[in-house]
DNA sequence: GGATCGCTTGAACGTCCATTCAAGTCATGC
DNA sequence: GCATGACTTGAATGGACGTTCAAGCGATCC
């Protein structure tokens, strides 16, 4: 049995990413949670406290809902980083465009999100280029030794989120793909030049 | 003499791009422009129609106000690139990381846009993306022969628009110079394998 | 000098929305 | 069996926002 809260969490949650924070009302929330005003503002003081909480529960949700999918049965690291924009692609096929990445979503539309709000946001993206960059530390001896992981990293999230930004505006996977195939090609020729 | 009509296009792309599209007011807009309610709405119909012209006013300025300016003194096409890739680093060291693409927040804050909306953001998109394509082009003779240069285009935007995303949120440089440099580093491996 | 028309003025309107609150339910502990 | 406190109910509130409109202004044309 689910409790209130985490029905009224929840989709918040699926909202959020849906519709995007602003665009979301509060009744949407109730009509979907099936639960009241009282019920939410009992569990939330305000919208923002609500959008922290979707936050923390995306945060905490990076391995077990996004990457343990994703990995299953992918054993080689670099092809680790491939299947996590392989989900993307998917969300983006599976919704005709419509739905990315629901931190970058965020990211954009508030243009001076509060304190807390933007650190969570952060900690999310430092989370997510975090477990790419473990990736490619276990594949540390087929990179050029003079290459910097970090910002590798930072780098492949980069293409993810560009990627899904211009796929959602144009409505088809190509340029999602595009961004994809070069990066690909990016590390084909790290690999290939670590050889060397 | 500024028209009124003019006063109020450029304070509301102004607006739009500090504030997002829905979090600016018409009271914003008016106030910036020191105008009232009836002459905006004799111009424009709705807000929806003053983002429509705000967003032509971006594509019709991509090259007068945005390419001209970067590439003032730089031949190289290559170079030219990594001249727009400045601006938008120069925009965010202008603003503490404040404000980076307005098309792109937009584009995400927007999750469903009316179809003259998204077409005009793909429109903007896709200026923005055959200006990179017409540089490789120039410079094709230094990329390797296999690569197409419309996806890498693409891919370059992805990454300064992810880039923006990364150091907005972060509210540093260091995620955008290192999308930056990792795409440096690609263009020269490129390079290098063109000669080769 | 009067009619026309593009533009301006700014108050008013209606809707939507986040939030509040007083009253109620129900399980738990005493 | 009563008191307590966690949770629920749903109507009410007040403010913000996009939009409307009746009235006015001033230049141009006849």
């Amino acid at each position: 049995m689910e409790s209130t809260r985490d029905r009224i969490l929840f989709a918040a949650l699926e909202l959020f990413g849906e519709k995007g924070y602003l665009s979301t009302s509060i009744a949407d929330i109730l009509k979907a949670a099936g639960a009241n005003a009282g019920s939410l503002y009992h569990f939330f003081p305000t919208k923002q406290d609500l959008l922290i909480s979707v936050l923390e529960t995306y945060r905490d949700g990076i391995y077990p809902m996004l990457l343990a999918p994703a990995w299953e049965g992918v054993d080689d690291p670099i092809e680790k980083v491939f299947a996590l924009l392989g989900r993307y692609r998917a969300m983006l096929e599976m919704t005709d465009c419509l739905y990315g990445c629901p931190i970058g979503s965020v990211a954009l539309e508030l243009h001076e999100p509060d304190p807390p709000v933007r650190e969570l946001l952060a900690v999310n993206f430092s989370g997510w280029a975090g477990h790419v960059r473990d990736c490619l530390d276990a594949a540390s001896g087929r990179l050029p030794a003079d290459i910097d992981r970090g910002k590798l990293a930072t780098f492949v999230l980069a293409v993810m989120e560009g990627g899904v930004m211009q796929s959602r505006t144009h409505r088809t996977l190509e340029t999602f793909d595009a961004s994809v195939e070069m990066l690909r090609d990016h590390f084909n020729r790290l690999q290939a030049d670590a050889r060397s």
